[in-house]
DNA sequence: TGCGGATATTATGAAATCGCAAAGTCGCAG
DNA sequence: CTGCGACTTTGCGATTTCATAATATCCGCA
């Protein structure tokens, strides 16, 4: 699915977090090592759909995985290096805030 | 411009990368600390106006700045956290490969 | 087996992005 | 002060995301 250019692949993961609602959702993963999308649902505020869409979107390029146990789903990060990608953003922000 | 929630100031972040051109393009003023446009064009084979576009992206996310020595207009990473993204987008990409 | 709660998938119109082309600006050589 | 090279800005059709609603699926329980 992205497999052919290497900046484009490079480009889709940073696609998966161009959006405000799934960086939130991330750093709600990567706080906890595992969190119920009920949890995420009632943190957010956001409808069902519209939260298990951007999820879609996130587990589609690899940044979270889920798993079903029970009747509910629970989500983590798919690897410690997607926290790290989240730091290094914080990182780039506070030095383009202090300019 | 971007100022309102912090979620979207660094979901902004992101879409500033989303994109392979772009992402080749910083790439590219990450590795030398220092490029002319006139290079980025022909590393990258895209015509003036099309690279025109994706640098004033870089820019107004504040990832990159530039500066016109004479007539050329010279371009540089905005702080060097900036590099730091895309290494920890490589381990990302490493770890999602390997999985 | 049938119900209800928890998620997911599909459909659709509105909004943001992309990519190409025409025209404009800034510096310097002549 | 006129022409030219290096970029940038603007305009617009074509494609891609977003957001909401309607429909469907999976699971544990009565």
């Amino acid at each position: 699915m992205d497999s052919h250019p290497l900046y484009e692949i490079k480009a889709d993961l940073f696609k998966g977090l161009a959006h405000p609602f799934r960086v939130r959702i991330l750093e709600l993963v990567c706080a906890a090592d595992e969190v119920p999308v009920s949890e995420i649902l009632d943190d957010t505020g956001l409808k069902p759909p519209h939260l298990s869409q951007h999820l879609a979107v996130l587990r589609r390029y690899g940044l979270v995985t889920s798993e079903r146990r029970g009747s509910q789903v629970f989500c983590r990060a798919a690897d410690p290096s997607v926290a790290g990608l989240l730091t290094a953003a914080r990182a780039v922000l506070a030095s383009v805030a202090a300019k």
